[in-house]
RNA sequence: GGCCCCUUCGUCUAGUCUGGUCUAGGACACUAGGUUUUCAUCCUAGUAACACGGGUUCAAAUCCCGUAGGGGUCACCA
């Protein structure tokens, strides 16, 4: 790219009429690292001419989402305040339409005013390149509604010109509005700016990833399951989005909740109580159409705006993977440093109110619990859902894990564990590098092969399963009391079963 | 349906503009083996793609034409 003596402006022109989904926030962060990568400015703008749909609570989640993106406008600060708002704008529109009826290029129509079409439009579009429009091709379209709001198209011209936006990066489905917007521009008298479509982001099936997405496939599991009713939606809520007249996420969400059932992660938000990190997100976000073209898939936003152009942007449609995010995930976190790890695991736990039993439990020794985990998570939620066990006894035993490590070789494991339990009750110094070395001297005496011999039916009895971290800590985790309180109800629980 | 766009491993993609170095590279996933007290991590190896059909050329994933498939759009929504 010159550098032209006019300074690159992008914008985030989102409505405010849901939450930030990942297209979304694609667009974003194109948007700003274009910018950045250009020394240019990011802005941000919220296009509310549909008053009906737009709110002021969507405004707040999606500054709240961008902001845990890191993708900072350049107009939000030091005020959020400053941010432009298309409804309070509305001199700004009515200004351009009267300089267009003006010069003749306009006509009303039923309380509407239309902007007359009818000659070819050409213009280059950064990504897909030179586009012509025959004017047979084009109608003639509304620009201010009979509610005297301007439409999408009056309205995003208007104000790109008059914050002097240079580069407009948008989605694809915008492409073929691109020539009314071009033909606006001209006889605004405005100059163009640069457009850069961007492809979409699909389903693994192939389907466009939409926040609709939820209520369709709330909808369809309500349907087979024949439900008639969701707790804490009216019957005639429920209806209607039964019917399809609308797909409110609340209703969704019940009905979820009723069949639990999860919902697919669509928005922003989703990802992040799904315990990703903005860093992982942004990074996957950004490969998702863009690539720096040297094998290098791991980056952070800086590098991002060292090195984000619109010349390495795709032009085909790209299926989300949520593998590949995972496996991203994983590796972000083997690789933090483990205070660091153990500081973004606790604050994300006290964050969600359904962990709040860790945060008790575990108190002051909540990094031993992290560092249990980092190898074996994919997301900061992970630790919570494997380490279940660390808050909770278990109420059964998995019968595979209990015929391998317990009942095998005429309950070879439960004398073992009989054994072991005298041993955990004798020590006295509770700590994970004496326990593990109390098991380790533990299985050669009893006969076993390795220390699996002992340390199995430990891990059955303790998590009603084969798997946990290390002993050490997770003994060291459970506690003294804990542990024998689980090893005993074990033993019991299987002579007793032994017996009947 | 009209118009527009897209098409490399299952997925994300490099390579296409400037045809040969591509017996098509990387990543995720998958499979097999190894390390490990379980799981995970880690290491090694492997399976797997130029949508199809015609051209042009000494030579095509790369250029041209056609076909098929996918997507977008055709609102007083954005």
């Amino acid at each position: 790219m010159s550098t032209s003596s006019t300074p690159v402006v992008t914008r985030f022109a989102p409505s405010p009429t849901g939450e930030l989904h990942v297209g979304g926030a694609r667009t974003a962060l194109f948007s700003w690292a274009y910018a950045k990568h250009h020394g240019g400015q990011f802005l941000l703008r919220f296009e509310d001419t549909d008053q009906k749909r737009s709110s002021k609570q969507a405004e707040q989640n999606i500054l709240r989402d961008l902001q845990w993106l890191g993708l900072t406008a350049d107009n939000q600060v030091p005020d959020a305040n400053a941010i432009p708002r298309q409804s309070e704008r509305l001199e700004l529109y009515h200004a351009a339409l009267a300089k267009l009826a003006a010069a003749g290029h306009t006509y009303e129509d039923n309380g509407a005013i239309r902007f007359k079409m009818g000659q070819d439009v050409s213009f280059t579009d950064a990504v897909y390149g030179d586009v012509t429009v025959p004017g047979a091709d084009l109608e003639d379209f509304v620009i201010q509604k009979a509610d005297g709001f301007p439409t999408f198209h009056l309205a995003v011209v208007v104000d790109d010109a008059a914050m002097n936006v240079t580069h407009v990066i948008r989605g694809q489905e915008h492409l073929a509005n691109t020539p009314k917007h071009a033909a606006l521009y001209d006889a605004l008298g405005e100059t163009r700016p640069v457009w850069c479509h961007t492809p979409s982001i699909m389903n693994p099936d192939g389907s466009k990833m939409s926040k609709r997405d939820k209520a369709k496939i709330a909808r369809k599991a309500a349907q087979s399951a024949d439900l008639t009713s969701a707790d804490n939606v009216t019957p005639d809520d429920f209806s209607a989005f039964m019917a399809k007249d609308n797909d409110t996420l609340a209703t969704a969400q019940a009905i979820a909740a009723q069949l639990n059932l999860a919902l697919p992660e669509i928005n922003v938000a989703d990802f992040k109580s799904s315990g990703y990190t903005p860093a992982v997100l942004l990074n996957y976000l950004a490969l998702l159409g863009w690539n720096p073209g040297d094998n290098v898939e791991r980056f952070d936003l800086d590098f991002l705006s060292q090195h984000f152009d619109f010349d390495r942007i795709g032009k085909s449609n790209s299926k989300f993977d949520r593998d590949k995010l995972a496996a991203f995930s994983q590796d972000t976190i083997l690789k933090l440093p483990a205070a660091d790890w153990a500081t973004q695991l606790e604050t994300h736990f006290k964050n969600v109110p359904a962990f709040a039993p860790f945060i008790d439990k575990l108190g002051s020794h909540f990094f031993v619990f992290a560092a249990a985990y980092q190898e074996r998570s994919k997301t900061l939620n992970d630790p919570a859902t494997l380490g279940r066990f660390f808050v909770e006894a278990p109420t059964a035993y998995n019968a595979k894990a209990v015929k391998k490590n317990l009942a095998k070789n005429e309950g070879e494991g439960l004398k073992n564990l009989s054994a072991l339990r005298d041993q955990l009750a004798a020590t006295s110094d509770w700590t994970a590098d004496k326990l593990h070395a109390l098991i380790d001297a533990a299985w050669e005496p009893l006969g076993g092969k390795n220390m699996g011999a002992v340390a199995q039916p430990l891990r059955v009895a303790l998590t009603g399963a084969a798997v946990s971290p290390e002993m050490g800590p997770t003994l060291a985790l459970l506690g003294q009391q804990e542990t024998l309180a689980r090893i005993d109800a074990c033993l019991k629980h299987h002579e007793n079963a032994a017996n009947s």
